[in-house]
DNA sequence: ATGGAACCTAAAGCCACTAGAGCTACAAGA
DNA sequence: TCTTGTAGCTCTAGTGGCTTTAGGTTCCAT
């Protein structure tokens, strides 16, 4: 079995490119405690390795799928103690789903109407006065919940 | 045919009732433009009228379906020129549509995820050890795109 | 040795609200 | 009529999650 060489002395551009985050982002994290600081080079500038390449790709996944900067550092705090039971996490996870669920609903609606829009307008290619864009969006039959 | 009677002299806390909005958010509306400045009463309080519930609902579920306020403008200011033609809205509609599907497709990814572990997760109701909500949002896989 | 890219810090700006302080108006009951 | 409580008013500051800007320093290839 061919084990991976470690990853070992990032810049912080280079850790950048590989995570497909901004340069400041990575600070911003570093700066709110999300990363660690990490070691320095004798100019002052930052050195990363592996694990704080793992510990970021964790946090910009999770960004990009929604959760919000506490629920990760919840979770990775979670992750830095494993020997605790993970029944946080789990009610991370759970109040996660159903936010999700909820969003994809109300996305495949807005979808569906979007698309009818556009099917319409190719059909008698039109002018404001038929268009259903503002009346679409101000139906309260759109919105799922009731209030 | 019955006529609704139409609706007079909403004070702003009513108007953020109907459209579950906080009071400061219309007001914040207001301020950038987004609603025109109502009539005043006497006592100096904004007193509405049916077209701007109309207004402020369209703004409510648009914003609520990930329209931004600029694209929001826009469709405003196009309502509010009815006799252009609507390209232009086309165009928002269309760019937004993509923007849907993506987010959509996202989502699910990270619902079949979250249910996956929330399953394993019962069966050997566990310890952060054993636990896969940290291991599954650094796992490269998750992310549909190419980086 | 030098030019340019990449790094550094500190501070301000952005979006879309949200909350707070300190005041005034109005409607309902005693 | 007085009072009391709710809702309104303006203005300012705070929030989350970055992004931008200013004014430098360091690194590396030629």
């Amino acid at each position: 079995m061919t084990k991976m060489a470690e990853i070992r002395d990032l810049a912080i551009g280079d850790l950048a490119k590989r995570t497909d985050t901004k340069v400041q982002t990575i600070r911003y994290y570093e700066e709110i405690g999300l990363l660690p600081a990490p070691t320095r080079s004798l100019g002052n500038q930052r050195v990363y390795g592996e694990s704080s390449l793992r510990r970021l790709a964790f946090i910009r996944h999770a960004r990009d799928l929604g959760f919000s900067i506490d629920a990760i550092r919840e979770l990775l705090k979670l992750s830095d103690h494993p020997d605790l039971p993970c029944d946080d996490a789990d009610g991370i996870a759970r109040r996660h789903l159903d936010e999700v669920e909820d969003r994809i609903k109300r996305l495949r609606a807005l979808e569906k109407e979007l698309k009818r829009m556009l099917a319409e307008h190719r059909d008698h290619g039109g002018r404001i006065a038929d268009c259903k864009v503002i009346e679409v969006l101000s139906d309260h039959s759109l919105c799922g919940h009731s209030h």
